[in-house]
DNA sequence: GTCCTTAAGAAACGGTTCGTTTCCTAAGAC
DNA sequence: GTCTTAGGAAACGAACCGTTTCTTAAGGAC
């Protein structure tokens, strides 16, 4: 047949479609080399040469064309944007992506692992600061600066309850938000009143 | 020779040190039902007659003889028992438990995941319970109660930390008191000063 | 003591995935 | 047209999987 042989991109692009399929119909434990290999048409020894190990492989499908994957939402108030800023999360961290990110920081692939901890907890205070800044621009919060270790807290909380513990729900975000994030935030910004 | 052949307790006793000593030396994605088997001089048809998968197996060694893994701690002081308790389930979920726990977590045996879920949640805000009535009746703390989302807040930062992160170091254990735990402990329980 | 049920332990099975190697040849540069 | 690079096919020994078969020691019943 008129055999075509892929190169460069082109191959690459295949192939992490192929790791995604493969993660989204067996996950991640049971995604295997032979299996990326032959639903991308092509063979092991292709993968290898390119990735050491599956951690890498999947890794590298993950961060491809590098998806912004959280937005700083801007709904107009500090509870909203919180709110949405952890309905966003939720999704991104359920179901496949809980089992890929746990399936890599498990794996023996130490180096994965740790470029997969960067990712996650990176931009933790971050994402967070411009809605405190805009929060207390409207007079929702005081004026004291937050440290970061608490502006992380809503990253942090979202973390511990979608990957280690299960999805959540609208009442398990409006609690983090409603009970620790904003009390904290008005606590510490020198606001008093609720 | 002389083959003595064990049974009962004496026999799961044996399993469960080969078990944790072959989490000791290899962590838990390495360990095979075979490696155990040798380690602890018995064959795999003997532990497949007792566990279905590794994981449980793993999960049934883990909770022998109900070690509890962490205690309420009393020094005296708020910020003494919270640093207290990090300080212990800092050192619990380090190195090899989180290996433990992360591997269980991400393995496919479902059913062992929910039951490891069920061990590091179930606790959380009750452990901090008589923590902060103490802190109350000392003056410490206001009287208003605080809701176990509240509550759960400690033991939930140190998962995230050290499960998803790494082992925290006591400059790290005091923030969390110090930004996060107290001040909003100290918020919602009614007291102002600090 | 003897009998009898249970389960320990050894060994082998076919199957899957691993990570590597060999070989052929299509793609693309010059 | 020539040469270098890399895609793709196939096979490799090794490890572990989960299961099965068989022998025989352990321990209770009597």
């Amino acid at each position: 047949m008129g055999a075509t042989r892929r190169r460069g991109e082109d191959l690459e692009a295949a192939i992490h479609a192929a790791v995604q399929s493969q993660l989204m119909e067996h996950g991640y434990a049971a995604l295997t080399f032979e299996g990326v290999a032959a639903s991308a048409g092509t063979s092991k020894a292709v993968l290898y040469r390119r990735w050491p190990t599956k951690a890498a492989m999947v890794f590298a499908s993950m961060t491809d064309k590098d998806k912004a994957p959280l937005a700083t939402p801007d709904t107009g108030s500090l509870v909203g944007d919180l709110t949405q800023l952890l309905h966003d999360g939720n999704e991104l961290f359920s179901h496949r992506g809980r089992d890929i990110i746990l399936g890599i920081l498990s794996d023996t692939d130490e180096d994965t692992a740790w470029s997969m901890r960067e990712l996650i907890f990176r931009r933790s205070a971050e994402i967070v600061r411009p809605i405190v800044e805009r929060a207390c621009a409207r007079g929702e919060l005081g004026t004291h600066p937050i440290p970061t270790r608490a502006l992380a807290l809503p990253m942090d909380l979202l973390r511990n309850e979608t990957l280690l513990r299960r999805k959540l729900d609208d009442a398990g975000i409006g609690e983090i938000v409603g009970v620790c994030v904003v009390p904290l935030f008005e606590t510490l910004s020198g606001r008093d009143a609720g």
